[in-house]
DNA sequence: TTAAAAATTGACAGCGCTGTCAATTGTTAT
DNA sequence: ATAACAATTGACAGCGCTGTCAATTTTTAA
């Protein structure tokens, strides 16, 4: 039923060796031998077995997925970009969930990939922003590659793909400032996250090019939540504060805007007559929300597709790709936003 | 650095056979033995190599979860119940997304099967409730579970895993009925969908159990979808329509009920003073709408730890589990719903 | 034209495990 | 105590593939 390498040596006539070279894209292989055996594997469909592959071979066809969960379209999307990656490349996917705030992280996934018979790993926030974290799976005898927060990498532990959060806040604020805003809030993230402290630059740059006096008493701090949303805006918004009240809030993300957009309505203040919210991530509830949130929005799967070729390629040690692929999230403007 | 089965025997005094013998839980090896093994097997830390039971085996220690994607949040919570039963029980998982409207997708899901070597699958709706595409997937060598709405198995292609959406949507309506609504809107998701039939049934049972007169002006027929909600609510509360304008309605799922709200924000009804708006499924985000949504909440990730521990029973060929187990969603009173 | 070097191919062992079947040990009934 | 049986154990082949290395063919150079 199912062909095996051996099928489509006979079918070929060659040896199972010389198949195999082929279907490894080994170099000394004639060409015609080559497009003999080519055709015997489409004739046969044959696919390779992963298995026999991963136990026979010194190298690894699976690379694994490791994630803490932050927000389960971002995992999907990022998932779904690696799985369609590998697919292509023949490789196998391993997803591995964990909980960055366990001590024993570092342990549990060295242990993972040492069991697994892992070639390369795939990492993102937050865990890829944890150097010591990664310092110790890169010390294994795997590729990784991380998707960071960022214009370059912030070092040579790996290959990094990056997502320029500082450029896209900048124009997501610029938006805000030629809307005639100048007294903008913002409300941060998780402090730790990479993101938070691009966006809370690309924020700050923004101001600056346009001359704006940068104020602190409109910077929250908050982490990436819901809760940290509302609590933040009731505290940029509340008269009795001796700040000024802003005219626009720059949440650091969806989640967060949503927050915001909450306590606003709490507040009874009017979006977005009478303060434009702005969120970041497009997430599908960016666009549920009342009004619908102007947001930032990054080709997730994209990214994640080409972390996993970057990945790939490292694994199989084609040309040690230097090149970092770099993207620019972009603003998508909705209706939480206005004129000042 | 890697313990093999080898290494095991020898630490043991016995045969590598008597060591896959103990790690396989087959029956014919003394108590004593069994346990000298299981210390060796502790001592050296030993994990079996996966590549090497599947290649050599007549079983396969993988199974897959096939899913198309209504959800992020859905898919992740079963993926990760699915994952925590693999490691247990020394399972290996495939991820495979799809898509259900795919013509193709029977063919493409057979040959997936066929070339992976897989022992089960499991299937979520809306794949579980596609009776052709899943008789295509028990007529081919696998164990086949599937996670529906329902109270017991439309039929025996395979073991279920039963969510009771209809005893779910009966309590919600009780509690709208509790609160004294009386004229009670219904917006469907769509109607292929088990769940929706299901949900429409209990909301049905519910009001004829109170006595409610039935008006069939008050279902609108929809998606699950955010635009389904508002244009549903729309004409539910549309002043012009020749119906009678309900007090609550009973959304079929959150993102409807989010989308009832924005409508209802739109045409200047308040929530739940004026309306009581309800949703299914205890999205994260129906905890992060104004107001707060009432909705319905299942433990997703245990019923898919649950149907995982079924399915690897039946790739094990155990005790063939009759027991379908069976799952009623919670309700959760938050604010979007009031007295009348 | 022929020897030497290079390119191409194949034979064979073995990755870590399980299936088969035969050898050994323990148990029961006589 | 011993034959007959059952329970337990182990030897060995082989799953489908890759690594090693040697055999063969082709190319190059003299």
């Amino acid at each position: 039923m199912k062909a095996t390498i051996n099928d489509v040596a006979k079918q070929a006539g060659v040896s199972i060796k010389t198949v195999s070279r082929v279907i490894n894209n080994e170099i000394s292989v004639r060409q015609l031998t080559r497009e003999k055996v080519q055709k015997a594997v489409e004739e046969l469909n044959y696919q390779p077995n992963l298995a026999a592959r991963n136990l026979a071979g010194a190298k690894s066809f699976s690379i694994a997925y490791i994630y803490d969960n932050p927000n389960a379209y971002y995992i999907i999307d990022m998932q779904e970009g690696i799985l369609s990656a590998c697919k292509q490349q023949g490789f196998e996917l391993l997803i591995h969930p964990c909980d960055a705030k366990n001590k024993n992280i570092t342990e549990e996934v060295v242990n993972m990939v040492k069991h697994a018979r892992i070639a390369g790993l795939i990492l993102t926030p937050p865990l890829s922003e944890m150097p010591e974290f990664v310092k110790s799976l890169v010390a294994l005898d795997v590729k990784v590659v991380r998707i960071m927060s960022g214009d370059v990498a912030p070092d040579d532990l790996s290959p990094c793909v990056m997502v320029n959060d500082r450029d896209a806040a900048q124009t997501i604020t610029q938006h805000l400032i030629d809307l005639g805003h100048t007294d903008i809030g913002f409300i941060a993230g998780d402090a730790k996250h990479m993101s938070t402290v691009e966006r809370y630059k690309g924020y700050r740059r923004a101001l600056k090019e346009s001359n704006i006096d940068f104020d602190k008493k409109l910077v929250i701090e908050g982490e990436y939540s819901f809760d940290s949303g509302v609590s933040g805006a009731k505290q940029l918004m509340s008269t009795e504060s001796n700040n000024t009240r802003p005219t626009a809030i720059f949440s650091c993300n969806d989640e967060i805007a949503a927050g915001a957009l909450f306590a606003a309505r709490l507040m009874n203040i009017s979006i977005p007559e009478q303060l434009s919210i702005v969120g970041f991530e497009n997430s599908p509830f960016s666009r549920q929300t009342w009004p619908k949130l102007t947001t930032a929005d990054q080709p997730n799967n994209q990214i994640a597709g080409d972390a996993a070729n970057l990945l790939i390629s490292q694994v199989r040690k084609q040309k040690n790709q230097t090149t970092i692929s770099q993207y620019v999230p972009k603003l998508i403007i909705r209706d939480s936003t206005a004129k000042c």
